[in-house]
DNA sequence: AGTTAGCACTCCAATACGACGAGTGCTAAT
DNA sequence: ATTAGCACTCGTCGTATTGGAGTGCTAACT
């Protein structure tokens, strides 16, 4: 698979061509936007290689040719180059999501957000996973004479509520107590740990207070468990609407796929690079087999911890989103930390 | 306007055949709906009064008839029969957003998920508005060592928090200090008047405590100003894509229309009555010219708190669909009361 | 040997045409 | 007042035709 250069050439000039245009790309176009001159035949020649190769392929006989998937693959891996992100972008990235900085899952819905309205495709995104953190503390909170609100933190940075009701009135020196008990057997546990089984030992080593605090403790128990598993934001489902490549009943599919979080969590999971592009076939996913996907990771204090995504046609235009979710990813990482003060 | 039995009849059976297959109805297949027996040339007498009087109109000449919008309208006020909700439904629903019930936001999205599911339309929900509440009170959290969340709860059910970032190190004795001034000024505000203006004359106020609390102030004037907006939650805009009645450009006006929340939040506003359908242009919204919206109302506390809503085709079924609604409404309501102790 | 002009060929897209049929409105008979 | 009969309208669907974009091949040229 050794191209020539003016076999890469073409080879980039069809890409760029087709993901501009959206039509197959003929040998007489092709040569008005190549930088050196040679006829349409000549072209051809070197086109038709191309196809041999498996690279370029043609929807049907007498139409120009169209990028096959390994096609854009090579030109990805090494043809394409990423021109750096303006000044301008990366404010109008900044303004649009510091709004929503001072909370993990509005910033990330904001994120997702940003990112499907700025690319016309579908936007995803994950809130911090806390699988492996452990717990930092519990905060008490009483938000009406019977109810009240535990807080939990984990040291990756998530942070979840659950309001409780107990059948007695709450004093502050109540709550003072739950308070002590719940850090003093909580802090520095891994969420992953906290079971139902768990709190029933917790329970039972709480002897007397156990009845009073069972809602409490249900509580806690909830939050953990929510603060391990990470949020699926999705947005600008939409926009795939507009692609003339997806039909009716693909679009179906890919919507349908998409409204799973689970396994759209397991896509956005490959977690080998910082950013990785995904063509077709390449996801393992027979509904996206028309469709690409761009995911890039972001880290939290320095561990990976979530990721945003781009999902749109294969025909996309892969050098401009991928320097804007580059820096995207960059943002999110450093406001959440930020925002942990885990710095 | 006095249409006889046996145009009601006929009416009504047009609007529900054409709901039910989404073709013109013409007088032949009319005839076999109808629990009485006449021909078809009666029908099409019957049906060309109807034309006249703008209850019904043809596609074009040789088609079946389809209802206008005021055929609809008189269909919706006067011949349909809604039959209440059966249990298992009542079950469904119930079981599909008691899981979020803890926090207003997440069980209105939750609502606004269901809704669109269920009836394969778009679902829209608002957050209950706090713009008449006063503040309940302010609670303050330590998250790390120089953050806290202040917890803004006000009297309308809403429940806003906000990171402050102080750049010396919080203890519980500063905190409590900050609650202790915070709840002495702020409690039974009315959030409407935490203006800037407000928050500066209240710093003023604390004297030297001021410049040490300049953050927390700011984070609770923001908590305040966010908990008088009230958040719109939209679902399922995907599924109108299905619809044969919209084109790829109709769709387009529909989504972007659906994009704006505050344009959104204006056609929930409209508060006469618990229950409204508004049908194509009586939207005032020409992007919904060939659409329907059913806006339902709750009330938290026994006062009205917010909306929730389907937007679809004009061919929508809306019996099905009204009571439905109803019955999440009136979920939804009593759910947040018993959240925020209100009962 | 690589490049290019010329040309026959393929195949899609757009257009036109005609048959078909569902449905109407009108008229006249019951 | 109701209904059967009938001519008429008009959109839908299938088929045939045409035009054009693009290819692959061959032969000539550098």
């Amino acid at each position: 698979m050794e191209l020539s250069e003016r076999q890469r050439k073409i080879l980039a000039a069809v890409v760029e061509l087709y993901i501009a245009t959206g039509e197959p790309v003929g040998s007489k176009s092709l040569c008005d936007a190549l930088d050196f001159h040679v006829s349409p035949a000549t072209v051809r020649n070197e086109m038709s290689e191309l196809s041999r190769l498996g690279l370029l392929e043609q929807p049907h006989t007498s139409a120009g040719r169209v990028p096959s998937q390994k096609g854009y693959r090579v030109y990805i891996d090494s043809l394409m180059k990423l021109h750096p992100i303006s000044k301008q972008e990366k404010q109008y990235l900044d303004s649009m999501i510091l709004p929503a900085a001072y909370d993990p899952e509005k910033l990330l819905e904001g994120v997702a957000r940003v990112l499907a309205s700025m690319t016309k495709y579908a936007a995803v995104s994950t809130t911090p996973s806390g699988e492996s953190g452990v717990i930092r503390g519990v905060q008490l909170v009483q938000t009406s004479r019977r109810t009240a609100m535990v807080l939990l933190m984990t040291s990756s940075g998530t942070m979840k509520s659950r309001v409780f009701h107990c059948d007695f009135d709450l004093t502050p020196e109540i709550l003072r107590v739950f308070f002590r008990l719940l850090n003093e057997k909580l802090a520095g546990v891994p969420v992953a740990s906290v079971t139902p089984a768990y709190m029933q030992t917790l329970a039972a080593s709480l002897g007397e207070m156990a009845m009073m605090m069972s809602s409490a403790l249900m509580a806690v128990a909830e939050a953990a468990r929510e603060s391990m598993h990470s949020d699926v934001c999705l947005n600008g489902e939409v926009n795939l609407l507009f692609y003339p490549e997806f039909g009716q009943s693909e679009i179906r599919k890919i919507v349908d796929f998409l409204s799973r979080p689970a396994e759209l969590c397991r896509l956005l999971a490959q977690r080998d690079g910082d950013l990785r592009v995904l063509i077709g076939l390449e996801t393992n996913r027979p509904e996206l087999q028309d469709s690409s996907v761009i995911v890039s990771r972001y880290t939290v204090g320095g561990r990976d911890a979530g990721a945003i995504a781009v999902i749109g046609p294969t025909r996309m235009n892969y050098s401009r989103i991928i320097s804007n979710m580059e820096y995207l990813s960059g943002s999110v990482g450093r406001m959440l930390t930020e925002l942990m003060d885990l710095d």
